[in-house]
DNA sequence: CCGTATCCATTCCGATACTG
DNA sequence: CAGTATCGGAATGGATACGG
């Protein structure tokens, strides 16, 4: 997205450097959702053709999109995850937790996420160690490297 | 940011809508790394000043940022994460995880997040329900409003 | 249906200079 | 130190038109 990183060292920089862009984020969003094809994103997402062809040449060049030719007799291409990009997952999840908490009225309808197998509304998901710990923001400090 | 969300009912887009930019996204991961004065700010981005200036009154105005008077005698002011925006904790984890993943290269150093009571890097930290267990992105689907 | 190309308006951004 | 003001270049964005 841009030439320099602000800290090249930073996980954070490195993300939003290659994500970190208002059509980008809902792109990925929409491939999570299933949409494929080129005019699927467009009318969707009202954006500018040139704008969105754009977009999906950067997100296939960085591995997150896949380009695969659409089933049937068909020539055209589809647009689908790869692995490096359904592990995105997590950030849109982020994403939408926190709108839900934060960017709606109290009552104001919005979208949920379904569990597929059970159909059931998934539950407030929350950030656990493998041993089942939690961290808060308070406690958690970022290490530059070297150092101590 | 924008005039019109592309989904109105869809959180993603709400939160996008309000954070979903590069710097933006850079200011709330120095504030949760402790920077709170402007020019600390302005230094570690390399951000223009003028830039800097609307982005914190934009974030001060989403309630994401709030400004405090600094202590001691200076008049200065601060800009502080309000309980709102300590809640994108899990979104800077989630960008900050997926970079560690997959935008650097194997060996190649990064800064990390340590556990401050006990000083040790925090391991990889995974979405769990209330009950312990994962979500796939596989599993997962988008119910919109309204749909039975 | 899938894109690319072009035009034009708007915004963004960085650099610099300036004020309290 | 903490901003505001301005300026010019670059990128973005929307609309439309065009070819595979």
């Amino acid at each position: 997205m841009s030439a320099q990183p602000a800290d090249p060292t930073c996980p954070v920089a490195r993300t939003v450097d290659i994500v970190g862009d208002k059509w980008s984020l809902l792109i990925i969003r929409d491939a999570f959702d299933g949409i494929r094809r080129f005019n699927q994103f467009q009318r969707d997402l009202g954006i500018a053709r040139n704008i969105l062809a754009a977009r999906l040449r950067d997100l296939v060049h960085a591995g997150i999109l896949r380009v695969e030719n659409a089933t049937g007799g068909s020539a055209y291409q589809e647009y689908v995850l790869t692995d490096k990009g359904e592990d995105l997952f997590d950030l849109i999840v982020s994403l939408r937790q926190w709108g839900q908490a934060h960017a709606f009225a109290p009552g104001e309808p919005h979208s949920v996420l379904i569990d597929a197998t059970t159909g059931e509304p998934v539950p407030r998901l929350s950030y656990t160690t493998p041993d089942g710990g939690r961290i808060q923001a308070r406690q958690a400090r970022v290490r530059k490297v070297g150092e101590p």
